[in-house]
DNA sequence: CTGTATCCGACCAGATACTG
DNA sequence: CAGTATCTGGTCGGATACAG
């Protein structure tokens, strides 16, 4: 028996590419943001911490490409841009939701897991000697 | 109102750096191959395609530290090691399967939001001549 | 305010060679 | 078979300066 779940994961290019871009940095912070309703670019700034202009820039022009976040811009002066998940972006939100939820369940029983490895790796570097 | 949901990725470092994890090129798929049972590191380094040696050991290594993966060691020459997920690891596989259906359902609308996205650069750069 | 352009250091990951 | 060690190119991301 094969793994057929995972098929597209482990063979298929364009799927992978997708989990790529969720992969990066930013990307799940900005779509967490947005959840609830339009931004300005400035607002995102402040909500995703340590973020820079750089970045947050790019992430939002790939998000914009993906078809997952719609970007409007005011023609004023000073300008004014605001961004807002697409209904695609949006129903990336459920699946988000269930990583993050088991990231918090388990968080502090992974804590623990890596302060023991890391205890018994001390252990054995000074058997070494 | 704040998004108390996502307040714990953008605020909780700790909670931050388990999906720091998770976005790793390597990490999905190594826990997607091992969903169905033991493997050896030839057979999961088989199975991932791609995967350079250096980077599945890292990986591994990583996983084992979370408490994601348990590693068996056989005294044998030459060396069986056998990787399997823990109890946690399996935990994660629905909220992985869950990212992995909405990559699979929205792959083409986001492959055809990046090509009109392209398109449209392309003809604002000729434009502007 | 919302970007773009450039420079530069840090880290990632592949290739290769070697070991128990 | 299952690693470790080392080198190196490429990429990511921050800082800074500047533009519309």
């Amino acid at each position: 028996m094969t793994q057929p779940v995972w098929d597209p994961l482990v063979r298929d290019c364009p799927s992978r590419r997708l989990l790529d871009r969720i992969g990066d940095r930013w990307t799940v912070l900005v779509v967490g943001v947005l959840a609830d309703g339009r931004l300005r670019f400035s607002e995102i700034q402040h909500a995703v911490d340590g973020v820079s202009q750089k970045m947050l820039t790019q992430t939002l022009r790939a998000l914009e490409r993906d078809g997952l976040v719609a970007r409007t811009v005011f023609p004023q002066v000073p300008p004014r841009v605001e961004y807002e998940l697409t209904d695609v972006g949006r129903s990336l939100l459920g699946p988000l939701r269930a990583l993050t939820d088991w990231a918090t369940e388990h968080m502090s029983g992974v804590l623990d897991a890596r302060g023991s490895y890391d205890e018994a790796q001390a252990r054995d570097e000074l058997a070494a000697h």
